[in-house]
DNA sequence: CTGCTTTCATTGCATTTGCAACTAAATATT
DNA sequence: AATATTTAGTTGCAAATGCAATGAAAGCAG
């Protein structure tokens, strides 16, 4: 078995590393750059829909939301239609600082694909999806409490 | 740009919440299992290379190494040749839990690969290699405090 | 061989992370 | 309608993480 794995393991420390320290100029500490861009390309957005798409605890994902609020990043407002849900809005300070992670995120991925064809860059794309959507199915049920055989 | 880095966040993530949850059966905490594979593939690195192999900060291994001898998971022997060195071994404990550790990660790679062929497995290794390799080395530029431009 | 730089590793301290336990609202079951 | 289950989110607490500063050996320059 190929261990594809590790080397996913490797780029995405590697990166995120790379990620965390670059945007430290933004008062954006370890990791909150994942929340804020999501936040900002999908408003309103719910917590829980916010875990699946980054793949992290909930309560992780809860005490990066609160320093991002603290922080003047985004703003929690109540769901008229489900009091359960908290929508969270990006705020001005958001979408001032979001295209520069957009931008030092595409710089990442234009690294990563350094000396790749635009047809293999296609390929990489459509396999790591594929990989993505493999994985996030027992993500979820790993997270629920249910065992892997193997 | 393809934004193959948030994929393979989204991959990354999910794979090593899983691992870390199914280890803790052996008494390996957060990220230990990463280590201690190498470790014992890599009888006698030091923990540099180890660095290097898996791409995490210096005190976080430290750390993480330190636990692990207190666990009994390996041991440092210093080097007869260069006394900054510490060589790192790993234990009987060890070497008794590679095998399982091994395991899951083959499954891992089993479930990231299900419905690939052969032939797209072997494509999807190859370019996360050269993506690797490409990111490793802006990760120790920037590692070592320098800037990058975008 | 003396001072300077690099390499290898650890530690202090503040912050982030994550399991487990919890509250509360929504939804399903009887 | 009353009760149980699921879903959304938070919090306590213990542990991991990571920057900055430090120590100490190795390697290099003059």
């Amino acid at each position: 078995m190929k261990e594809i794995l590790r080397e996913i393991g490797m780029i995405a420390r590697a990166l995120d590393s790379i990620s965390n320290i670059e945007f430290k100029e933004f008062d954006l500490t370890k990791g909150q750059y994942l929340y804020l861009v999501r936040i900002c390309e999908n408003p309103g957005i719910i917590h829980a829909q916010l875990l699946e798409m980054i793949k992290v605890e909930r309560s992780t994902a809860t005490r990066a939301l609160q320093k991002l609020e603290t922080n003047g990043f985004i703003e929690k407002k109540d769901d008229p239609h489900n009091k359960k849900n908290k929508l969270l809005f990006p705020t001005e300070k958001a979408n001032a600082v979001y295209p520069f992670i957009k931008r030092e995120n595409a710089h990442s991925d234009g690294v990563a694909l350094h000396g790749f064809s635009e047809e293999e860059a296609e390929t990489a794309f459509d396999l790591l999806q594929r990989i993505r959507k493999n994985v996030e199915k027992d993500w979820e049920s790993v997270k629920k409490g249910n065992k892997r055989d193997y």
